[in-house]
RNA sequence: GCCGCCUUAGCUCAGUCGGUCAGAGCGGCUCACUCGUAAUGAGCAGGUCCGGGGUUCGACUCCCCGAGGCGGCUCCA
């Protein structure tokens, strides 16, 4: 046999070469580590038993690396796919991707999956790894393909699309990639049977054996290949890692996010309700509120700073200017129309304050040295959702976004983008959170023409990718349907993303308006709109930041800033001095002289996540001082009241967390 | 909108394979204790078992319809 020359690279350090002869394996020449399950040849990933040629680089791939889970997570949708059609021989298979943290498959079956089905599933599969199946990589033709799999027409249809999927749709892609077809036999090793077979690019792990920890997660339906047009296939979320230590901390973290989930946190601390007579339409309690407007207050001094001006427009609207907007015919569905049946037209309530900007800007003769004219508007909109969508504060069908619409000439818009992300910047550094961009691109529905929507968006681009060197995603047809916008995404505590901040460019709506200023030649032009959110909407910015921080806000957002609480009745008396004092400098107060130990009201204080609490007893009442402990530390210092009302009041107002003297017992 | 699951006291949840089983803890109220930094003790009150139909001698329990919620899909701030 010849000899080849292979290059291996252990931990991104030197390469080594090594002669080997041909036809040894990816297995052979990275040795019988455990931990390595596939390779990297070549920059590629390979199956472990992928022979190496003359001149290849390889690579070890570790389980516990980001590519070796996803292949731990492929192979074991592999095996659930194999446990689904044992135990249901009618399911037919859809496609099974590994995912972030786990992998699902997607199967027609002739009923819906049960939790039962689920626990079933499960002990088959452990079934299937204990047999230690081999995963056997097998190139073939389309045509051999198609007759292999003629019982499975959604593998068919992948077929059928092979080359046109890969860079349309990274799910299929792992199905069947651009190149020639494969098939993964899972063979048997005491009979050498194949067991089960899938079409598939891998790579795969050697053997189920090497599948130590999963887990099914839940079944749900999904419509084949993400069209709402195709039929619904009933798809299994499952988690799988490279140990058991690894998966359990994976279920200790999750259970850890469901107690940062908003809708709890929200009911604990009584900030919010949802009725079931006003689905998604959230009721604010008076702690919820106090929030919301503190939020509100800081954003109205940061934007007057910045020469915006905020107006209010109405709630209701003739159809007449939807008609207008383009709303009528491209968001209506979206719209609560109220319809009264024998008056002609209709009204509808807002869902966007976009069109009543327009209203605003026609009233006077603008000229360009008006421009930039920033109009804000922080009035409640309502959206009618589809049934099914609603999800806590995170999706309502009533928000109020802090919306602002900008009217600028076309040389505007770069600085205007600016000045919008340094603002984006000053409230996301304040709130400490972590965020990325989106462009979305000129949907299906749209208006305008392409002409125009092509240089929007590449003015779009040219801004994002000066301001992140590139870091950003893009989503075709993600556009409003009046222009191109740069959206801002969070996530929530369990990582999924939502988008928060907003940025729209708008050439319509103000052509549509008949929206026009002078110019220094004394011509006639319309404006371009800027339309911007930063929080975003209010109520879906507060979940996110609830489940950020845990219900925790920072004193100067918080709901109740200071609890005080009294040792014993007699000091009622002085606690309520206390409490005057601190409510005259607008610190927000609660007094807790309940009939209760200390210790229980210290406890609710600390379960109300209330940042500073006073207890105040004998000692305090004689000197005139508080004994103040911090949310979270047990370590009290003791300070002159007045002393203390001064650092509260200031770190409020500067929205700051309060300096405290170092522990003085 | 689609699929599945869920809905019992203010909250978190037991429970009945259809028959005095409507329960617990927390919370609330009352009383006692008068308390120094994450749960003092006792007693009392509190439920249309989501709503509407149906099956049955009998329905919180089974069936159908509806509402709301949860998890996804789709759609979006």
């Amino acid at each position: 046999m010849s000899e080849i020359r292979v290059q291996i690279r252990h931990d991104e350090g030197e390469a080594r070469a090594r002669n080997v002869t041909e036809g040894t394996t990816a297995a052979d020449v990275l040795g019988g580590d455990r931990s390595v399950i596939a390779a990297r040849v070549d920059g590629t990933l390979r199956d472990l038993s992928h022979p190496v040629q003359d001149g290849n680089l390889v690579e070890p791939v570790l389980a516990s690396s980001e590519d070796g889970l996803a292949i731990i997570r492929h192979s074991c949708a592999h095996v659930m796919a194999q446990a689904v059609q044992e135990l249901f021989p009618s399911a037919r298979l859809g496609i099974g991707p590994p995912i972030k943290d786990g992998f699902y498959y997607d199967f027609d079956v002739d009923r819906p999956f049960a939790p039962e089905d689920l626990v079933r599933i499960e002990e088959r599969m452990r079934a299937i790894v204990q047999t230690r199946q081999l995963f056997a990589r097998r190139e073939v033709s389309d045509e051999q393909a198609r007759e292999e799999l003629a019982t499975e027409p959604y593998k068919l249809e992948l077929i059928g699309l092979k080359g046109a999927t890969a860079s349309h749709d990274d799910m299929m892609s792992v199905e069947v990639g651009a190149d020639t077809l494969t098939i993964y036999d899972n063979i048997d090793p005491a009979n050498g049977q194949v067991a089960w077979k899938d079409l598939c690019r891998g790579p795969h792990l050697p053997s189920t054996r090497h599948i130590p920890a999963f887990k099914l997660m839940r079944s749900a339906a999904a419509y084949w290949r993400g069209s709402e047009k195709n039929p619904q296939l009933q798809r299994i979320y499952g988690t799988a890692w490279e140990s058991k230590g690894s998966l359990a901390n994976y279920l200790h973290l999750l259970a850890e996010a469901e107690k940062r989930d908003h809708r709890k946190i929200g009911k604990d601390l009584e900030l919010f309700h949802f009725d079931p007579t006003a689905p998604g339409m959230p009721y604010w309690l008076p702690k919820g509120l106090r929030v919301l407007n503190n939020l509100l207050a800081f954003w109205r001094e940061e934007h007057e700073e910045r020469g915006y001006q905020e107006i209010s427009t109405p709630l209701v609207n003739n159809k007449r200017l939807w008609e207008i907007s383009g709303h009528w015919d491209h968001y209506r569905d979206n719209m609560f129309i109220i319809d009264n049946d024998d008056e002609e037209p209709s009204y509808a309530l807002k869902p966007m304050n976009c069109p009543s900007a327009m209203i605003v800007f026609n009233l006077k003769t603008r000229s360009y040295r008006d421009l930039p004219l920033r109009l804000s508007d922080c009035d409640p909109l309502h959206r009618n959702e589809r049934s099914g969508t609603l999800h806590g504060l995170l999706r309502v069908q009533k928000l109020q976004q802090d919306d602002a619409h900008i009217f600028i000439t076309p040389d505007q818009i770069h600085e205007e983008f600016q000045r919008i992300f340094d603002i984006a910047d000053r409230f996301y550094k304040i709130f400490d959170l972590d965020y990325k961009f989106r462009l979305g691109t000129r949907p299906e529905s749209y208006i305008g023409d392409a002409e125009t929507w092509e240089s929007a968006e590449a003015t779009l681009l040219s801004i994002l990718d000066a301001r992140t060197g590139g870091d950003y995603e893009v989503e075709n047809g993600g556009g409003a349907f009046y222009g191109p916008k740069i959206d801002i995404l969070m996530s929530d505590a369990l990582g999924r993303p939502w988008q928060m901040g907003t940025i729209q460019l708008d050439f319509q709506l103000p052509r549509r308006f008949g929206c026009v200023y002078t110019d220094e030649h004394g011509q006639r032009q319309t404006p371009v709109v800027i339309h911007r959110v930063i929080y975003g909407a209010l109520e879906r910015f507060l979940g996110i930041y609830i489940e950020h921080t845990a219900g925790a806000f920072p004193l100067w957002l918080a709901p109740v800033q200071v609890s005080i609480i009294p040792v014993a009745p007699e000091y009622v008396e002085y606690a309520h001095k206390v409490a005057d004092a601190l409510h005259h400098a607008k610190v927000s107060v609660e007094l807790d002289a309940r009939n209760e130990t200390l210790g229980m009201r210290v406890r609710v204080a600390q379960q109300q996540k209330v940042p500073l609490m006073l207890v105040l007893g004998a000692r305090e009442a004689q000197s005139g001082t508080v004994s103040v402990r911090r949310r979270g530390e047990r370590t009290l210092t003791t300070m002159d009241l007045g002393l203390f009302v001064d650092r509260v009041a200031s770190a409020v107002r500067a929205r700051v967390d309060v300096e405290l003297p170092p522990d003085a017992g």
